[in-house]
DNA sequence: CGTAAAATTGACTGACTTCAAATTCGGTGG
DNA sequence: CCACCGAATTTGAAGTCAGTCAATTTTACG
């Protein structure tokens, strides 16, 4: 039995969520050549904001984007996790704005730019389907904006916290409601806009108030309901939309 | 001599600052078909969030993408102005997560779903600025999330008037210290996840500060050092990536 | 003019920050 | 197994930035 982290499958299993991969797109991912690194918390996945001869996959562990400001304050972007791609702009386009380290210990497969290159122009599907992760943590971001824009301390965690129990499960990572999180709390206020602590007493609350539960780098939500309710998370964002423009029209979209 | 909103000029501008156009790219794009929609303030671009049949190119005016939250207030995810393209996620990948409306009067040009895919399976180069126009679309949400989730309310205005002056430059409407701003507080509010009673106090406090000059739906920026500094903003997300400006060769200057 | 939308102002409130200290936790070596 | 250490968490007290509520003035425009 091969450990979890030693092929891409979790590179499949994540592009399979969005998109329709054939027998072929599937096997052609997985024998892409890629170098497996095992790292720590805190190490750069890649240098500064300069272009990168490669990609990564996040087989294993939490990492981050984010950007530092003048004050030594810094703002997470987004959370990555098993599965994630990372970096595919800096290495097809040469452009990267900010920064991606780990947050936990975790293990990475490094991807060659000019594999990843000619997989996707050997494949349309494969190309297409990365193209749709992308625009889909573009819609992941936007949720972003408007967590930290226009919700209280406790629904921005609340809805963080929903985002990741759903992204988990999509990952066969633990069910929604109960997953690791091994996340400082100074990680969860960089994500959330908040200090952490401030990030403390609104966990604190949400405990006593039944909403959530938490131990030893785990979250448990006993009130689903309630959480997404209290936090205004709609999952809708996160869906899979698999069955996009093809052939046939398939119009069964099934609303809530 | 043309109005500036009757062809697709502002695309291929807007396109060029990323990538580089071949003639005959630039041909095949001014060639498109597409239907000129002149459109009031409040007008939706797109429905909710269904799929749509067509995209945007905006040719005149302001426009926003957001979300409306349960209890009434609204996030802005990014505005919109000459050039830019509306609707592509929708169109290609049948997906949306947001709403997307004018600010101000304006004027659209809508183009086929069906013409744009051609287009872009005829012309790799097309298709690859088209995406390369989308991530820059990324990192400016990036930025966003930086400024609603970290910084200051005169520090956020100042970053979005910034971030507005310089996207206008780079459209030839104005330079970055004057512009054309016809948003209202309520609307600026909501990009910058402030009231409109606070951005109004804030206005007054860089206008005061000598950092803005503001008067009828325009913006003059006295002093654009000091207010880059006050606001930590760092022009280079928003620097041309491919070097070529052909169209107006602009005051060259090397951020510190 | 007359009206509605937008901008402006004031007084008050409160959510979150800041600063600082105490406690717990996880790992490591004796 | 226990002592120890740094990191992470937790708690308290005080301060502030931005929100809320509500009224007034200005502007845009028919």
């Amino acid at each position: 039995m091969p450990r979890s982290d030693a092929t891409l499958e979790p590179l499949v299993r994540k592009l399979a969520l969005h998109s329709d991969l054939l027998r072929e797109e599937r096997e052609a991912l997985l024998s892409l050549r890629f170098e497996r690194r095992p790292l720590r918390a805190h190490a750069q996945l890649f240098r500064g904001v300069d272009p990168a001869l490669h990609c990564c996959v996040l087989l294993d562990g939490y990492a981050a984007g984010y950007k530092l400001l003048r004050d030594g304050s810094r703002q997470i972007l987004n959370v990555l996790m098993r599965g994630d791609l990372v970096g595919i702009q800096r290495c097809l386009f040469q452009r990267a704005d900010h920064e991606v380290e780990m947050l936990t210990d975790g293990t990475v497969a490094t991807i060659a730019a000019a594999d990843l290159q000619a997989l996707m122009s050997a494949h349309s599907g494969l190309s297409r389907a990365i193209w749709s992760e992308s625009l889909f943590h573009g819609a992941i971001q936007s949720e972003w904006i408007v967590n930290v824009g226009r919700r209280s301390a406790s629904a921005r965690l609340g809805h963080l916290l929903c985002e990741l129990g759903v992204r988990n499960e999509q990952q066969g990572l633990g069910s929604r409601d109960q997953f690791e999180l091994p996340l400082t709390q100074a990680n969860i206020a960089d994500c959330a806009g908040l200090t952490a602590v401030h990030i403390n007493r609104t966990l604190r609350s949400l405990d006593e108030a039944g909403l959530i539960r938490r131990g030893r780098g785990r979250v448990t939500i006993p009130d689903w309901a309630g959480l997404t309710r209290m936090a205004g998370f709609d999952e809708q964002y996160l869906k899979p939309k698999r069955a996009e423009v093809s052939v046939s029209p398939r119009h069964q979209q099934q609303g809530a």
